[in-house]
DNA sequence: ATCTAAATGCAAATGGTTTGCATTTGCAAA
DNA sequence: TTTGCAAATGCAAACCATTTGCATTTAGAT
């Protein structure tokens, strides 16, 4: 599949040795095309037989971060971080506060505020983080309910 | 002085009981004008000679939130969460990944842009989170030397 | 002044994450 | 292919910010 030939050419590329931990928890990623917490993609893992140790996953996502592969987030009322396959270009998350569901925002409208930023305060802005929070369409009509 | 004043009269309004801790603690913050991490205005009050609980320190700050008097935020590479004093408006933060250094940006892009996304995901958007990061000028001239 | 719910101190628990160390494994060089 | 070794892994214990249970104290209403 598509998939096994990413995910190897990638890890082959950053210098990793490819292994089958790197391998099952890229893929994961890969697939699931959101943000994961880390005891999600280790219990997901043991549902496809894997077996990978708890502290395994978490060493192999800081090598994957370090090797820009995935990128690592965390959210407001959350104190667990998020892993992510790191896609070409950037996102950002629309997360309803009720039932906690992720919506990916592809366009960004900060790059033009970015540079006069970077004319009023002198930093060398490199990135940011923006998550925009709310209730879904289903949890609307839930609360109406109440 | 003024600060003690606006504490208490904060605090009054808020419904919550006008103790020792509350005032020294939303004080602190006040004063500070920052996000600031729990222990370090555990630190700062026993500098003060106000010894408080270290949880007590966190059950006050978890109550000032609940009345909207602080806000609660973490930033990226950091674990631990910051807390700041409740401004009217809203407020950004620019991050120096080298020194840490955090900057606050007072005017916002984003106003405009969630109304377009609400049209977009139907989510009803109740606020967000921006956080910029880059190299602080400092940081820029040191990083030069190398 | 009295009474009661709320606030606090203290110590222990929690839970996500990290680490030390012994063992295994990928992969480059022979 | 085989060998050698640094890198990766498993396991258990440590870490550390934060939370909690419970006994005691306190703010503020009556």
């Amino acid at each position: 599949m598509k998939n096994q030939m990413e995910c190897e050419e990638r890890l082959k590329k950053s210098g990793l040795k490819t292994t089958k931990s790197r391998k099952a928890i890229l893929d994961i990623l890969i697939r699931s095309n959101q943000p994961m917490a880390v005891e999600q993609i280790f219990l997901l893992l043991k549902e496809n037989q894997i077996n990978i140790n708890l502290s395994t996953v978490y060493r192999t996502l800081e090598s994957l971060e370090n090797k820009d592969l995935v990128t690592k987030i965390s959210l407001m009322d959350d104190d667990r971080m998020l892993f992510e396959y790191n896609q070409l270009g950037h996102r950002h998350y629309l997360v309803c506060v009720t039932c906690k569901k992720i919506i990916t925002v592809q366009n960004c409208p900060l790059g033009s505020y970015e540079r006069v930023l970077e004319n009023e305060t002198r930093f060398n802005i490199i990135g940011h983080k923006l998550y925009l929070y709310g209730y879904c369409e289903n949890c609307q009509r839930s609360n109406d309910g109440i």
